[in-house]
DNA sequence: GTCCCGACTGTAAACGTTTGCATTCCTGGG
DNA sequence: CCCAGGAATGCAAACGTTTACAGTCGGGAC
């Protein structure tokens, strides 16, 4: 008759025992005999039970599931993330459960009920969430162990870059070419996320002129606007400059393929005409042959969700600077 | 004393009402004076309460959560999606599980494990997911109303787009435009996922090729493994045959993006030389000016997460064939 | 033979809701 | 004045686990 489906006590039932047994041997506790562990594991495999999982999250207070948080996973770095972060909980037996900030209000939504969130999870990974900019430290929203990837959060254990650092690089690999005339194709800040990336991206690059001696010239910095279009858009720009820059560096590769299919199509040699580098080493960068800045997205995520299992089970954990190392394609070229 | 969050009862306690009115009050069920009930919601304000979630799911049997399932979040159609998704069930107060399949493994351990998947969700929606290939009906596998997105499956609501049809009209547009050598770049069916869509579209070229009275030249196929690396190895490959290709379709953009770059690097111009259709419309795509076959995939997803909720409230759907409009760009021109 | 201790098991109280049923109260129709 | 019936509320039993605590039993130390 009962089509539903079997609980802890229709097995303590058929194999003679209390459901406390049941329920220590089904979890692999002690104190159980072997000879009635093994009665109780058959009988369960037999009825194919399976732990009603909103009960014993109620009963245990674990939920077993990672909050992750995200501005939205439709852009390359967040949604390449999920690959790695996913992996590692699927393996340690956690659901994922993600909520998106697509717009400023979703975004004061999520912040607004942040600790009802925490109630639905035993850890929180936040990508691109720059809530820094909300709150001094993660407990104000969260009372639950929280890993920032890509941003650098109070109370919370952070996966970042250094920005900076690596923006420098790129361009000193410009200067090094013998190129002196550096554009930068900038990617403003978005109204609703107030990121400090392409601020300290361009602090890098100032870093490299001014230790190379170079002027900063700001006819050389155009925006982008993060995208390809953009992109096109910015070297149109750059390119009737009084003196166009024979090399331009772009705060992303999505900007950068831009740069190269609008240059390709004004009849420029690329890297004779102009070297172009950009920053991420998007999935596309390889077969475009673009020089970039890799930020290794999927080890990340992977380190996020190890670094979250670990808060979560108390183990000591610290804040992690992933490298970000150059990757030298075909799009740069010594000035020649 | 008391740092855990305030239950029902203390609400009860505080206002002198039962745990039942509260309950009913906080819930807009009727039978409840209206003194009573503004009295339990500043008591409920007061007290900061929000509703356990594992308790009340345990009690209600709705877990207000969703279940979706990709082959991988990454690929460029589930991770928009994704977005589409995301902001219908937001705005119904759903949470949003996700279990990504990325190895056979994966997929494998996700179907054995569904009907445990499917006591965490009120309802499930599929992406890519080619459930039908290993059983007959969505209920072989689920026990909850199903979305399957880019596939036909018994028992399941589809969303899907014709996929021979839209290929078969991209060809025939570049037949209009007076070629007659029209290369194709294939998406071969992946080892791990028993998609049918690349021989679909392959059909649909041969329709349009057929139709016109034209000759299915095989050397005119050749693979571009869905990447845009792919793509311009194929593009190599097809420049050098005998009777080289006047403009090719290309299964996806991203193969389209490998061909444009690597045709361009060659010194050919685009579309004087060779014409270029693809199939997706992805990001890059306006940037890059290419004509293609658009998938309107936020709508896809938003659509898909409608007729979930719809299910749920067991309100009659019905499947849907999305339409595949042409977008013209720059990649396409006459022959000659 | 007694005592103690550890292994094993059971009882029952949580966990925080939802909900069927019973009860009270009030109002209007007869 | 009585009674039907609906609105408002309360009581208590679910929902299916986990877990503190209290037993029982057997064997080794003395």
């Amino acid at each position: 008759m009962s089509n539903s489906r079997p609980t802890i006590k229709d097995i303590a039932r058929v194999t003679g025992v209390s459901v406390a047994t049941v329920s220590r041997a089904l979890r692999n506790l002690p104190y159980v005999a072997s000879a009635t562990r093994s009665r109780v594991l058959d009988a369960a495999a037999e009825l194919q039970y399976e732990a009603h999982p909103q009960a014993s999250r109620l009963a245990s207070g674990r939920t077993w599931t990672i909050g992750l948080a995200a501005p939205q996973f439709g852009a390359w770095f967040p949604s390449r993330a999920l690959g790695g972060i996913n992996s590692v909980f699927a393996k340690a037996g956690y659901d994922l459960l993600i909520s998106m900030m697509a717009t400023p209000e979703d975004r004061r939504r999520f912040l607004h009920e942040a600790r009802s969130f925490c109630r639905r999870v035993d850890g929180i990974v936040l990508i691109d969430t720059f809530v820094s900019a909300e709150g001094n430290s993660a407990s104000d929203f969260f009372d639950r162990p929280v890993v920032a990837v890509n941003e650098q959060l109070e109370g919370a254990t952070s996966i970042i870059i250094d920005n900076r650092l690596a923006a420098r690089r790129a361009v000193e690999y410009l200067i090094e070419l013998g190129h002196e005339r550096i554009g930068l194709v900038v990617g403003p800040p978005l109204v609703d996320l107030p990121t400090p990336v392409p601020a300290q991206r361009r602090l890098g690059y100032e870093d490299a002129l001014r230790a190379a001696g170079l002027p900063c010239d700001p006819e050389l910095a155009v925006s982008g606007d993060w995208t390809a279009a953009g992109g096109t858009v910015a070297v149109s720009t750059l390119l009737e400059c009084a003196q166009p820059p024979t090399a331009v560096f772009c705060m992303s590769d999505q900007m950068a393929f831009g740069v190269l299919w609008a240059a390709a199509r004004r009849g420029l040699d690329i890297p004779g005409d102009l070297s172009v580098i950009g920053f991420d080493d998007h999935d596309l960068s390889e077969a475009m042959g673009l020089t970039t800045m890799r930020q290794s997205v999927d080890e990340m995520g992977v380190r996020a969700a190890r670094t979250a299992l670990a808060l979560i089970d108390k183990e000591p954990v610290s804040d992690i600077t992933w490298d970000v190392p150059l990757i030298v394609r075909e799009t740069t070229a010594p000035l020649g």
